[in-house]
Order: C-alpha cells, then structure tokens, then sequence
DNA sequence: CAATTATTCAAGTGATATCTTGACGATATG
DNA sequence: CATATCGTCAAGATATCACTTGAATAATTG
C-alpha cells in the first residue's frame, strides 16, 4: 500500500468516528447514554424513533467503538464504551456553541429564553455544599438519579416537584441540575419554582459532566 | 415549532459539526490546519486533493464554524476557528485509537512497526529541556517550526538532517517532534538518526499538544 | 485593460446514508 | 413446545455526499 492510500485510511478512519457522532439521532443517543446504560427500547422511545431506526444507529455507534452491548435476557444493553466517549461528547457540543452562530437561535427554540435563569458553576456549587448552605436538586428522571447523582442531592423529578417544593426551607439557596447544558430539565424546575416564588438557579452543567471533573457523586451498588 | 423538532433541529446542529469532521479528507485538513494557518492551494497539495475539491471540503469546515478565512491577496488562508478546534481534533484521536481496534493496524500500516521507536512525555522533556540535557529537534516543515516551535528546539527538517545530524554532541539525548502521535515526520527522523548509531526518542506528542498543555514555546512575529 | 494566479461555483455522476417495512432470530415464559 | 417480547436483518425509496469537469469570479501584475 502506498503512503497516501495508507495516510489516507487512517485519516479515513479518525473520521469515521466523527461519522458516527455526525447525525442528530446518533449524538442524541450518545447524550441519553451519558447518563447510563439503556436498553434499545428505551433508547427508541427517548429520541421518539423506531426501534429498528434505533438499533441501526446504535450498531453505526458501536462499529466506531463509541458503544459497546451486552445482553440482559430479551433485552439488549447499550452503553457508552468509556468516559471518554462522553468528555468527547461534552467536548463537541462546547465547540459547536462557540462557533456555530445558529447553535444558540436553536437552544432558544428549545429551551426558552434562559436570561431569567441564573446559573451556578461546579466548583460554586462544591464549595456551598460543603457549607451545607444549599439544598441541590435532582431534577432528572428518577432511575438516572437512582444510578448515580451528584452527592448531597436529593431525588426531584419533574413530576414531583410539587410536593418537593412545599417542603423546601426558605432559609436555603436552591439549585437543581439535569442531564447537562443542553437539557430542559432543570430549566423547567427553576422557572417552576420562581412562579412559587422561590428562587432557585442551575448548575450550568449536568452530572456527567460533574462526575469526570472529580467532584464527589453517589453511585449505584 | 414542536419541543420534539426543535430538539431534533438542536441535535442535528451538533451533529453537524461532528459531519463536518467526519471525512478523512476534512480530518486531515483540520490536522494540517492545527499546525497553523494555510491557503487552499497549499492545503490541497497537502492532502493530494484538487484544488476544487479541497475548496469545497473547506466550505464544509467553514459553514460548521470549524474554521475562517481570510483573503490575502490573491489567496484565501484557512485557519481553525480556535484552539478548542484543535483540542476536539486531538480528543477524537484519542477516542479513536482508544476504541478503534483496526486503528492500530492502520496506524502501522502508515508509521511503520513503532516498537523500536522510544518515547518521551511532554512532562518528561519539559524537565529535561530545563536541565539542559536534551537536544530537541523540530523535524516538521521549515514553516511549521517558522511559525511556532518548542521552546528551545531546533529546526531540523527531515531533508536536512543529515547535516543536523553529523553536528549532534554525542553526549546528550536527542528528541524529535513532528506535528502529532500519528505524523511519520519524528519516526523517519528517529530511525535515521538510529542507523547513525545516534540513539533518539521520539516526544508522545505534536506541537499543537504541547503548546495547548501551557509548556514553553517560541511563537512567530 | 489584458493576462495571470488563486479560488469558488455549478452541474452531473456514482456512492453512501437514512428511514420504512416486513421478516427473521434469540431469549424467556406458560 | 407454543407464544410473546425484544432486537436485528434485508430490501427498497429518497436524500445527501464526494469527486470531477469546466466555467465564473477576485485580486494582482505587466
């Protein structure tokens, strides 16, 4: 084989893997994923796809080695090969918002209007942890908090944050967090609690994202 | 616009971006490009693509805000659209020869067999540069040293280093660089340098990892 | 202003991707 | 073993991508 043809299939091969993140579907899988594992069927119901759709876009993601499978009885068991699948992730969509001008029409569109919506860093957020000063929110659905949560949270899904909220001491900051940047989530919790007239702000990331930054996490089992 | 099309419309928007990386040519003209700005006719005789398809590959990296360009003359010069650019590139290689297990087939299919080919961390060489022990050589094209180079290294392309070679103290480590883990530049300079009986390392590493972990370098103009 | 150089554009062709549909395979359960 | 569930496979329609070719445009030079 010639230098170029050679150069040319490693090259070609780097991209492949950038292929596979290259389709909406496909880097939606990957942020649902992010979270944990999940079986086809779940998958497919999470980005509103057929199952079919769905397995073969989960086989493109496990050919370029981002995913890996195993089977738990009838189901299959998609999972994401590594952390660093996800910091590649959470690398992607940080260039994507600092350079792609139309990223943040398309976030508006689907999160609202965020300038009401007062964020808080990690390391912030560690740190008034630490002095107990804050009650955190767990905003996501509640088997993602059941398999790993940012530790000192509490469980507060969306369709429990009512009762949650009654039971909130007044005395205390408020901040939830969700999947990560880009989730609804805890925007829908911090506007729900600012129409209850409590105020209440977000982590500017999600639990991935606090996890591979070595802040402490409770995990499962 | 439905919640489920606007997060469609978010999703293929990252996606996009990784498309945009995922295409062996356009990988490798990000590589390129991470060593610093180029024209679009220096660019296709880089990658031994013609001109016009090389232009439109770079229209594909430009609209998915991967690179700019600016018009210089009668040239047009493409740089990356930041350094984050870079460090997505980097971080996708790693998450491709980490994952990818035809990778490494192709990496020596390229590189050629690297075990006789030693290697030095960039936190080693950063130690040993303050020492004074090392000889370090920037073995990429003249330009490329020309418009940045690690601090304290000397140019020494590979067409002249016969020469560089013959003036070697014989007392000191020689290390060569090149642009990254998968140029051929440092293991051509390496294994010349060997069949002289110089015995020579090879930094793990390109000048665009070194100078984004923050070690010392000499920038142009 | 004509000629030159560097780049982009537009059109066309073959290859690849995406999604749908219906059939098939694997595992568990009665 | 029959049946249900979950996932994958195969085939086909449509859209998009990659590359080539030749023409068009932009800036520079004589």
């Amino acid at each position: 084989m010639s230098d170029r043809a050679a150069k040319d299939a490693l090259f070609a091969s780097f991209g492949s893997v950038a292929k596979a993140l290259g389709n909406g579907h496909r880097a939606e899988l990957v942020d649902v994923l992010a979270q944990g594992e999940r079986s086809v069927d779940e998958l497919a119901s999470e980005i509103d796809e057929s199952v079919a759709n769905t397995s073969q876009h989960l086989q493109v993601l496990a050919r370029s080695g981002l995913v890996r499978s195993r089977r738990n009885g009838t189901r299959v068991i998609y999972r994401l090969a590594s952390d660093r699948v996800a910091a590649l992730w959470n690398e992607l969509c940080g260039v994507a918002s600092t350079h792609l001008a139309e990223l943040e029409v398309l976030a508006t569109a689907y999160l609202g209007a965020r300038s009401e919506i007062e964020t808080v860093s990690a390391e912030e957020l560690a740190a008034r942890l630490a002095d107990g000063q804050v009650v955190l929110l767990d905003v996501r659905p509640a088997r993602e908090y059941a398999a790993g949560h940012i530790a000192g949270a509490f469980p507060a899904p969306l369709d429990e944050l009512e009762q949650i909220a009654s039971s909130l001491a007044s005395d205390k900051d408020v901040v939830a967090y969700c999947r990560g940047p880009y989730c609804v989530y805890a925007d829908d919790a911090v506007r729900f609690l600012q129409a209850r007239g409590i105020s209440a702000r977000r982590l500017d990331a999600g639990f991935p994202e606090w996890r591979r930054a070595g802040y402490p996490v409770a995990l499962a089992g």
